[in-house]
RNA sequence: GCGCCUGUAGCUCAGAUGGAUAGAGCAACGGACUUCUAAUCCGUAGGUCGCAGGUUCGAAUCCUGCCAGGCGUACCA
């Protein structure tokens, strides 16, 4: 619609310079807006003023210019009027919002979509926690949004894969077979202090009854490191395994899951880290092998190989890094916890000296989530081993509510997730607000049904019954639908659909209790039915992005 | 110290590329179910957009400085 308007103000500007009423045939790019206030009309341009200085001409002459040779063929505009300094509002006839209608119906679950990625490869990955414990909020949070953004994008026409980066090397997972090792012996009597830095959780201790049911006492006889590096690369995939059922319960799937061990396997570690030693992008120094990162805007450089010769964490995402772009992806996007923040600069790093350009990585920054329960926080102590689950959360108030709730904030913000408050079935719990829309429609549906008005099709005569002022607004505010998706994708913000969807819920409950869908005039049933049928549609679209699902009944 | 993020109603937060009188929800108060689901709606009240300058027709939004909070600043992951 804001196109529309936009065409027919530049064919006027065109016009008017015909008739030698504007000086000048350089028109800048104006803009189209949706007034707060109703007053103000339905669209308004300030494109008068940004041109006052280029024509030499008073803003409102020229909102003269324009408003004078304004052509209409379509018959949309019930009024225009110039007003203030030289904005020119237009007001909308009802009818020329049915065609939004048309299209949602047409459209259904690809309304909205659109072809703004080109078919670019993007790849979002998220997650990608160490398979040392079980997945906690924070991760939850990472996932809904990573998931969502990845939704979003494949809609506007990326090709989209998310992916799973499993750190299963490395020093962590060392620490790992250790706890399981020494819970294993504990299992046999044997008196151990366990050491602090060992992971303390209880799930630790199931591992090591497992290992004990299933071979007994065989480890106890072995070498420490075989037993270890059994205890590790065992606990590991049992760890994975369950982080997978709680994404599964979760609804996040991923295209592919990614293990760092395999970079190590297959060399790419060691070949990434001499083809920069070719390139004299990294030095010795000190008996550690240094990346000149701050070459490309990092405070420091950084160490790739310790001098004990192990190679440090960064060493292997250089690699993972550099070995995503070789699967041909256009766009790398990785979500991050904030606290993750500082290594985005050593990462830009890399992604340059492997000759990508630097918006060719993006993160995305996801802020802290602060658990309470009725306003407390929960304790969370992971060292006591203390903490509840993302497998606990949704358990507790549900998989739509965790993810909805997840995306009721922008990233950047810290999220305060309420348990008390995510389980309520009131207006306090937004989920429930716009899936009572999705119900709702579904009721009225089936109730249409019961007076044989099955069939939700159209005729001029009955959308020409639409035209009440609640109805108009739903209108408009179905209208937004694309422009918020593209605008979703843009910014890689999954939140704006969440808002989107919480005003589209508002306007249809406002305009139920105004307004009867079914009513004895089978007319303006039907017109009725065609547009709450097209608000079900987009509030089905919407939530199908969000990862949450939309109940027929409630 | 340096870097990143945040500061908007009592609380939790929206306000992309500057637009007209800054918006929701919760909490408070007062109303609406013989009618398609009251998990809903309507109304009242609530503001120095952290502070101070600057840019311009016009600033919550852009620039500078300051204040407050969070996070980071490892040969940890």
């Amino acid at each position: 619609m804001k196109q529309k308007i936009k065409q027919l103000i530049y064919e006027a500007l065109k016009e008017a310079h015909k008739k030698g009423k504007l000086p000048s045939s350089e028109f800048p790019d104006i803009q189209i807006e949706e007034p707060k206030s109703q007053v103000h009309g339905d669209f308004s341009t300030n494109a008068a003023m940004i041109m006052a200085s280029s024509q030499k001409m008073s803003p409102r002459k020229i909102a003269e210019a324009i408003t004078g040779n304004l052509g209409d063929r379509n018959q949309i505009i019930s009024k225009v009027e110039i007003a203030g300094p030289g904005f020119i509002n237009f007001y909308l006839k009802e009818s020329s919002w049915y065609p939004v209608l048309f299209r949602i119906h047409e459209e259904n679950a690809r309304f909205g979509s659109s072809n703004l990625g080109k078919g670019e490869k993007i790849q979002v990955e998220f997650v990608s926690s160490n398979p040392t414990g079980p997945l906690h909020v924070g991760h939850g949070r990472g996932a809904a949004v990573g998931d969502s953004v990845g939704n979003i994008l494949a809609f506007c026409g990326y090709d989209v894969e998310k992916e799973y980066y499993i750190n299963d090397s490395g020093r962590q997972i060392n620490t790992l077979g250790r706890s399981v090792f020494y819970r294993y012996r504990e299992l046999f009597g044997e008196k151990i202090e366990f050491p602090a830095t060992c992971y303390q959780g209880d799930y630790i201790r199931d591992i090591a009854i497992k290992i004990k049911d299933a071979d007994g006492n065989k480890f106890l006889e072995q070498d420490e490191e075989t037993a270890v590096s059994y205890c590790a690369r065992l606990a590991a995939k049992e760890i994975l395994e369950g982080i997978r059922q709680d994404l599964d319960f979760f609804g996040v799937k991923f295209d592919v899951w990614f293990s760092e061990q395999s970079l190590y396997d297959s060399g790419k570690v060691e070949s990434v880290i001499n083809d920069f030693k070719k390139k004299e992008i990294v030095y010795k120094n000190e008996g550690a092998l240094w990346f000149k990162t701050s070459d490309y805007g990092d405070e420091k450089d950084r160490v790739v190989v310790k001098k004990n010769g192990e190679k440090t964490y960064f060493a292997s995402d250089i690699a993972y890094h550099q070995e995503k772009y070789e699967r041909g992806f256009d766009l790398v996007i990785d979500v991050w916890g904030a606290d993750h923040h500082g290594y985005i600069p050593r990462l830009t790093a890399c992604v340059e000296a492997s000759g990508k350009d630097r918006n060719q990585f993006q993160v995305i920054l996801v802020q802290l989530v602060n658990l309470l329960r009725g306003g407390e926080p929960v304790a969370m102590s992971t060292r006591a081993g203390e903490f509840i689950t993302l497998k606990d959360v949704i358990s507790e108030v549900g998989r739509d509510a965790a993810r909805f709730i997840f995306l009721t904030r922008h990233y950047d913000s810290p999220l305060d997730f309420d348990l008390e408050l995510a389980k309520k079935k009131t207006s306090d719990n937004p989920v429930y607000y716009v899936q009572y829309v999705h119900a709702r429609i579904s009721s009225i549906i089936r109730k249409a049904a019961e007076r044989e008005i099955s069939d939700i099709v159209i005729d001029d005569e009955a959308i020409a019954m639409i035209i009440q002022s609640e109805e108009v607004e739903l209108m408009k505010a179905l209208a937004r639908y694309p422009e918020t998706i593209e605008n979703s994708a843009k910014l890689m913000e999954p939140h704006r659909i969440t808002f989107f969807l919480m005003n589209l819920a508002s306007l249809f409950h406002a305009y139920y209790n105004k307004h009867r869908v079914l009513t004895d005039d089978p007319l303006l049933s039907r017109g009725r039915l065609y547009l709450v049928a097209a608000v079900q549609k987009v509030i089905r679209n919407g939530l199908t992005l969000l990862g949450v699902s939309a109940p027929e009944r409630m």
